[in-house]
DNA sequence: ATCCAGGAGTCCG
DNA sequence: CGGACTCATGGA
């Protein structure tokens, strides 16, 4: 395949536009599972302005990320039904790159789980089966980087979700990397080794309260300190084990726990059941005036056992 | 204006 | 262990 290198430039205060480009890039093509839908993924992702992790424009979704060999920046496509089609927009791209891409986006986009079982349960469960039905093919969409993850469950806690994308935006542009291609800015999530130097200041002047600024500094720190990984609490392998030891972590309570253990750690059984999204989504399919009760919605979902996280992320994508 | 928001820590009995 | 209180600011 012909290549041509491609270089991606540090993002300076003033914008450098590059030539657009006319090159042929190297593609991977990867295969989907049943039960996919490109567009209600694109759909979710798409569901904030504010949101600078990803740039999608016309049914393809941009996004960089960093590797030990450095940034890359990939675009997805959805050419056929059969597959997505990675492009690597910054070249060249090793071998080792494209490997650790495609099982980014295997994660990111959920690949490997098989939907059927699910699909097969909402027959019995009238108020998931409309979900499933109207958002047919939407995976749960990850949050991949452990750091990203709980540092956006913090600054969702008991503030509206609007106002949660205002903060995450200035906390990337402030303190994330960013890279141009092609006239447009990709960012990189801020990372704990530079957060952990933060000062308290640093985030208050973002309008971050006390409590948020102090649990995301100190998160950053028992991060960088090797305290706290992905891989380890997925060695684990245990959701209980991974539980605790998110919890263990001071801003971490039960709702932040197992929304992690939900979108970063793949635990198809994690239920942040105290959630008021979930309780607002299931409010509106029971058509109800009022809210659900924890005890309701234990008797609700008595049948979700195993899709609890699937569950929820499609009573998430009802509330877009 | 008023109420609420994809909670968590602390204190108190 | 369970309940009340506090944090704090934007959105609707």
């Amino acid at each position: 395949m012909f290549r041509q290198a491609e270089a991606l430039t540090k993002a300076k205060p003033t914008n450098s536009v590059s030539p657009v480009p006319t090159r042929t890039y190297h593609q991977k093509t990867l295969s989907v599972p049943n039960e996919f839908s490109f567009h209600e993924c694109l759909k979710f992702l798409a569901r904030s302005e504010k949101e600078k992790m990803h740039v999608i424009k016309a049914e393809r979704v941009r996004k960089l990320v960093k590797f030990d060999d450095g940034p890359v920046l990939f675009e997805l496509s959805h050419p056929t039904k059969t597959a997505i089609q990675i492009c690597f927009l910054n070249q060249p791209v090793s071998r080792a790159a494209i490997a650790a891409v495609s099982e980014y986006v295997n994660d990111w986009f959920d690949l490997e789980t098989d939907l059927a079982p699910f699909y097969q349960l909402t027959e019995t469960d009238q108020l998931l089966k409309n979900l499933t039905t109207r958002y047919y093919g939407l995976r749960l969409i990850k949050i991949p980087d452990l750091f990203e993850a709980l540092c956006w469950a913090i600054l969702g806690q008991q503030i509206n979700v609007a106002f949660a994308y205002t903060l995450k935006q200035r906390f990337v542009e402030n303190f994330g990397e960013s890279f141009t291609f092609d006239g447009e800015i990709y960012w990189l999530f801020p990372t704990p080794e530079v957060v952990a130097e933060l000062q308290l200041a640093d985030l208050l002047r973002l309008q971050f309260n006390r409590q948020k600024a102090e649990y995301i500094i100190g998160l950053a720190r028992v991060m960088r300190n090797g305290e706290v990984s992905k891989q380890d609490l997925l060695e684990l392998n245990s959701i209980v084990a991974a539980r605790e030891a998110l919890m263990k972590i001071r801003g971490v309570g039960p709702w932040t726990a197992s929304y992690v253990l939900m979108r970063c750690l793949g635990f198809r059984s994690a239920f942040p059941i105290e959630d008021i999204g979930l309780h607002n989504a299931l409010q509106r399919q029971l058509n109800w005036t009022r809210k659900p009760t924890i005890a309701e919605i234990k008797s609700l979902s008595a049948g979700w056992n195993g899709w609890q996280a699937y569950a929820t992320f499609y009573l998430y994508r009802s509330l877009l």
